[in-house]
DNA sequence: CCTACCGATCGGTAGG
DNA sequence: CCTACCGATCGGTAGG
């Protein structure tokens, strides 16, 4: 879960080497935190290091101790978020082998997965293209091998999508669109609760595929 | 079409006040487009003023002479954008009388009217929070519209949906998620054309509605 | 007296 | 782990 781009871990426990603060794992977290929020209200741009540091109430030195640069912050808040959403995801298939159902699985877990992560997940959509082309490819893979299990789990539920069909990436990105796109709209609390867009958007899906298909 | 943030519009030809230039018009749109690659490109933060005169050719101060500042081009090239896509959908709207045709038709026009605007909707979903908040509020009740006319469609296509039903807003929404996402990965020359694209989105929601409203 | 346009530079702030 | 700064560049505006 913690940033490859920050300073190396200890390798040894003794030598003149300082070792490494008992509560370093913690403070990257709050850093990281403190930054999602304020990258997801403001903008990767329009934040600022300063920002950054005000608000964990710490210097500016200190985080640049933490992260080596600006670009480090994203890069692993971004990561963390992926690395969570294909956690819950796989989680999700090791419970529901049924076609349908495991689809429906998917999805809760995805919008399950946003219900905390709801300045990550903007980070993801709007401030990814920040990065230089190497992290962004990086984190790109991540993204398609979530795609991956949800056409996967789509195949199951609809065979005729399989077998080099031209419909499974459109009918794939269709939900993926929806899903993603729920942020902008959905609200705590209102008439439908995360679950029922769950099943809402399944449904579209697989009932629109199917009459595709056939 | 024009901007409401520039200078007003001479109202009398005669005078000793310098003319407008009869090129006006075309000096603003050449300005407003090279603006809007540009901010697609890199971003509204980090595509300069400097940048967008370079690429018009013109000094940085006629563009300033043009637009009052950055902020206004942003505003006019979102403004333009959905101005085109609400002209076209209501266009769509006055050929296409039935339900299931007239919605085909709406989702149709907005996917025609994004594949020479593909800056301008990167622009209008990626950098219109950029904007202070009273010119976001006039852009976003300019989106309202278009939701409006799509939910009106849905509704005249799927009965069930009208009469206060829990289930309009999701439905609706799910439908921008898939058109307003397609920018992500559809490919012009691909295995998908536009028009095929038009169709899945329009069956995914038709039938996935009415076994839900079923 | 408004509009069209230039070369030069302003005050302020960014990441580091 | 901080204060003090830097080189670069930003959006915007001056006089003419």
């Amino acid at each position: 879960m913690r940033g490859g781009l920050g300073p190396p871990r200890e390798t040894t426990e003794s030598g003149m080497a300082r070792p490494r603060a008992d509560d370093y794992d913690e403070k990257r977290k709050v850093i990281l935190k403190a930054s999602a929020e304020l990258f997801a209200e403001h903008g990767f741009d329009r934040a600022s290091m300063n920002q950054i540091a005000l608000a964990c109430g710490v210097s500016k030195a200190l985080v640049y101790h933490y992260y080596a640069n600006k670009d480090a912050l994203l890069f692993d808040i971004i990561r963390d978020h992926l690395d969570d959403l294909i956690a819950s995801v796989e989680e999700a298939g090791e419970t529901h082998a049924d076609g349908e159902e495991r689809l429906l699985a998917f999805v809760n877990a995805l919008l399950d997965a946003y219900r905390d992560a709801n300045a990550e997940h903007k980070i993801q959509i709007n401030e990814m293209k920040r990065l230089p082309e190497p992290q962004q490819e990086e984190l790109k893979a991540r993204e398609r091998v979530l795609v991956k299990h949800f056409a996967a789990a789509l195949c199951q539920a609809v065979p005729a999508l399989s077998g080099g069909s031209p419909l499974l990436m459109p009918v794939t990105m269709s939900l993926f669109g929806m899903v993603n796109w729920h942020y902008l709209w959905f609200r705590e609390g209102g008439a439908v609760s995360r679950e029922d867009y769950a099943r809402i958007a399944t449904r579209l899906i697989l009932d629109g595929a199917r009459s595709l298909a056939g």
